[in-house]
DNA sequence: TAATAACTATACCGTTCTGTATACTTTATT
DNA sequence: AATAAAGTATACAGAACGGTATAGTTATTA
């Protein structure tokens, strides 16, 4: 990738999450990124590609590191689904944390039938299918209740730490999440 | 209150959870409300303290409801706390909910010196200790560590009802909610 | 060195945005 | 009936928006 267009895709993903996503205007980001218009729309046609292809690589960044994370400890499935939190309070409370690309973005663009919001929508289900095929994996019967219940914790303390950072949320999210995997029955 | 100031929040509360605040223009909200924008301008200074307004009436409507039905069934704080959710569940479940405002506002106002985020966090804190208050009634020995833990679960599931409608979260909430109540020691 | 691609600079188009100014009309009150 | 208040209609200012056209400049490669 042309290093001039990841510059533009950091620098978008930075202002959308500081600024808000419709509130950042083009001109904004390539004055930012330090390039211009004409360059900015060579490589997205639009800015509802940019958008899109900034929400695309901010939640494959995530899902890398976090599948590194857990691959790098243990392979053992009863192991990975009780660290999982430990790894996402290690990135909340990273300083680099800046939010959830798919939060913020069906919050901006609720209609169901804008594409920005159905990319979203996808990212939120296949981070939960990925928790499912976790808890699954460690023989938890009811996998995909499991997988929704740690989901909303997972999004409910990243929408407290969006809400005021170093809220703690994390911490408190992750007690409730070893509460719920512990309690649920085995196959 | 003018019928009039009553319209228009009523419009603008609708339209800011269907197509998003910054998306809603102060044109399209007169024109749905029927009105123009002389009369808005002379009842709300501001389109931000429109939506100051619209937060505020919004988080008050919400509380009293949800007052209301804890204090309708039972007056004991131990079925108090476990009602929450089932009355969160018929809430959100209901044809008229669109969202919770405080949530979306944070999303799209993410700047902490935003008089609308700091009206947001304001609201997702009053919410997260009416729950610690009922935990506490119910002499839950950390009342604050369960509000949080269940303000999470309401967040998370409010949420992704907004990501998908009818996602049917907040089921698995309430279970996830019964458990944590369950679970957590007494004084 | 010549040609090609990548990038910059800048001006602009049409639209939409919040907010206001002016003049007119309806409704309520005394 | 007279007066004041409430609301409508409409036009517009000034800025910001997404996106494009044109021309010039730098860098790469054959």
């Amino acid at each position: 990738m042309s290093a001039l267009k990841d510059k533009i895709l950091v620098t978008a993903t930075d202002l959308f999450h500081t600024r808000g996503i419709n509130s950042t205007g083009v001109d904004t980001i390539v004055a930012v990124a330090g390039t211009t218009k004409m360059t900015l729309y060579k490589y997205f046609g639009s800015k509802e590609d940019l958008i899109l292809e900034v929400l695309q690589k901010s939640q494959q960044d995530f899902q890398t590191w976090l599948n590194d994370k857990l691959n790098s400890t243990s392979k053992k499935p009863n192991d990975k689904i009780q660290q999982l939190f430990d790894y996402v309070e290690e990135w909340v409370n990273s300083p680099a944390f800046i939010g959830v690309g798919f939060i913020k973005a069906s919050a901006e663009f609720p209609n169901e039938e804008n594409p920005i919001h159905q990319l979203s929508s996808q990212q939120s289900r296949e981070f939960r299918q990925f928790i499912s095929k976790l808890a699954s994996e460690a023989n938890i019967k009811d996998a995909d209740g499991l997988a929704l219940q740690l989901s909303l914790l997972f999004e409910g303390s990243v929408q407290a730490e969006q809400m005021k950072r170093g809220s703690g949320a994390v911490k408190y999210a992750k007690k409730a999440a070893k509460i719920l995997i512990n309690g649920a029955a085995k196959v």
